[in-house]
DNA sequence: TCTGTAAAATACCGTGCAGTATCTGTTTTT
DNA sequence: AAAAACAGATACTGCACGGTATTTTACAGA
């Protein structure tokens, strides 16, 4: 059986991580969080040295479940064209499944840490990299396959796309109105099929 | 000659709206503003009624000085495209056009005010929309004079560039990269030159 | 130059902040 | 079941926060 603290470092990780993402690093207190957890100090700064290791585990948690269910829409069985797909079908969703995370962790740590901690702001940064790692992956085995062409590198490419899905994210997050989202997938699956799949 | 108190509160506004915009609304205290003016807070509290109202007049100095400029581009002689051109390569240094002010002020306050400050976040919603229209003006003046040519309404149409051009600012502001602004204008030059003008 | 007023400085609230030393209760191990 | 180890609660620190009442200074009009 888990230890104890383990359990209790777990239950403070999920309970904090959408406080956390949908307040900001300043604006997130600590009443804030032993309130949310019905624990003491005691109890948060017997498991995490200080706020800021607390909320980039917070952020790890975002972050993992996101790729996690990244890798589960690009695992899918099937050509290029299909993986690609299933992506933007879960994009078209973006904004309910970040919803319980308090909105996109990529977004909203990347822009609230930039100028407030290195260190989450650095995280983010890595995290977008390997999120368009994934993507270019995908794009150079259809190219290898010889199933798309692509006008440039499947990395730029990869990056192109991801742009655009964050452009969405951004607007629908700002404006509160998700057919930023609905419209720019629909663009990008019309842009990905007569663009590069090969006929 | 102008008061003595509107000049003050002109340079109050100068002076603390790149640190808002920077630092977000929570994260930036008073004290960094009595630091950065020179000035006490008697100076400061006695031109604004308290910080939410400071905050906001600083977003709007930012916000204006952005919209004066986009005026200024779309205003240039010339046909639609042209116009459109002109924007593009505003964008293009879009990083730099907006370093001395702290960053893009719709991205970070339109991010950071989502849950701390509704006043805010409502004054992001409201210049989106109006970026949004000043495009969309455009592309209808060049569909009316028989130039270009839409797939979709011209509004639409110009919530998609423009939700484009946001996620290229959101990329390279996490990433620090400037290669997401340039590569995405790049993109989106081709996309009008090929997708909307008449030949 | 004098004087009334407007503007800015000062000194001070009360509160909430992150963080901690210590104590108590609960598991786990023997 | 007792001892040892650990987890969590309590109560507290010093400090920085936003905001304000009051005093001092600077300025404009006569």
């Amino acid at each position: 059986m888990t230890k104890k603290a383990e359990r209790t470092t777990a239950y403070i990780i999920e309970t904090v991580a959408p406080i956390f993402n949908r307040f900001g690093y300043v604006g997130t207190s600590m009443s804030d969080l032993t309130e949310a957890t019905g624990l003491t100090k005691g109890a948060i700064y017997g498991n995490f040295e200080n706020k800021e290791a607390l909320a980039l585990s917070a952020f790890e948690y975002n972050r993992n479940q996101l790729l996690s269910v990244i890798d589960e829409k690009l695992d899918v069985e099937g050509t290029a064209m299909d993986k690609l797909f299933s992506l933007m079908k879960f994009y078209r969703q973006y904004d309910i499944f970040t919803l319980p995370m308090g909105g996109c962790p990529i977004l909203n740590v990347g822009v609230d840490a930039q100028s407030n901690n290195k260190l989450l702001a650095a995280a983010v940064k890595e995290t977008i990299r390997e999120i368009e790692g994934k993507i270019a992956l995908i794009l150079e085995n259809g190219v290898n396959g010889g199933e798309i062409h692509l006008p440039v590198p499947p990395l730029q490419f990869a990056k192109q796309l991801f742009t655009m899905v964050q452009g969405a994210i951004a607007m629908s997050t700002m404006t509160r109105d998700r057919k930023y989202l609905m419209n720019t997938i629909a663009y990008l699956e019309h842009l990905v099929q007569s663009e590069i799949k090969k006929r």
